[in-house]
DNA sequence: CGGGATCCCTGCCGATACTG
DNA sequence: CAGTATCGGCAGGGATCCCG
């Protein structure tokens, strides 16, 4: 609980900066947690390397511009791994790194509790907007 | 990570549905998480309950627009309590709810990988960007 | 003090069409 | 097959003003 501390305080402190990724990293990383697509690719090459298309047609609902864009940001960051083979037509293969692979455990224990919880958020939200 | 699997087929089935909300409660919390200032919010709020200009100060970069929808959402979700006292000037305060404070675990590991894996993530970014 | 209402602009993201 | 390029809608969120 020490690094949220900090972080708090780093943040009340208000620090002279405009931008909080600088002075705090977990921005950065809540950004890619947040994005509509990065945690359904992640969770899915959890399983086992995929290639593009192959990929497409097991999230469905994903555009093909924002699944490009989505796995280049997470081979940006390092979470995984392009590898192509020159064959004909030309086939590409996308597969976790040891980085991203280490994302998966705190992302689950983030599961497990909505998991869990979901239902008391439904019941609570339920409540509010009877209340309303 | 029964959970992950179990999700990654139902959305790789396709399951005929659009909203993946409604096959994954996930997506639920992730997308308050995910939001610019929840989490903040949340943090801040960890270490004690605060009053409604407290916390403006404290985050210091959020708009007061933003609180107030921040704040109203949270409670929505049964995630923080808001207390009116009845003074003059009125005098709001709010805090954690045990639901809250549970939630503040799992993010905890989240942000414990995120501050031991920055260093990495932007050496990767780095070199990505070196590359182009 | 603790908000609500309004204006406005930026960036996300889907749809579509084209390329090596 | 595995992308890139372009257009456009619309929601997120900041700035500002107002109110009890």
């Amino acid at each position: 609980m020490s690094h949220l501390e900090e972080a708090v305080r780093a943040v009340a402190a208000g620090h002279g900066r405009k931008d909080i990724g600088e002075i705090c990293p977990i921005r950065d990383v809540l950004d890619r947690i947040g994005d509509k697509w990065s945690i359904l690719v992640l969770m899915t090459l959890a399983a086992r390397p995929y290639r593009f298309g192959e990929l497409r047609r097991a999230i469905a609902d994903i555009s093909q511009r924002m699944l490009t864009q989505t796995l280049r940001d997470l081979q940006r960051d390092g979470l995984i791994s392009r590898h192509v083979f020159p064959t004909n037509p030309p086939s590409v293969e996308y597969r976790l790194t040891k980085l991203g692979a280490s994302l998966l455990k705190p992302m689950a224990e983030l599961v497990r509790w909505a998991d869990a919880n979901h239902g008391a958020i439904n019941k609570a939200r339920a409540q509010f907007d009877r209340a309303s």
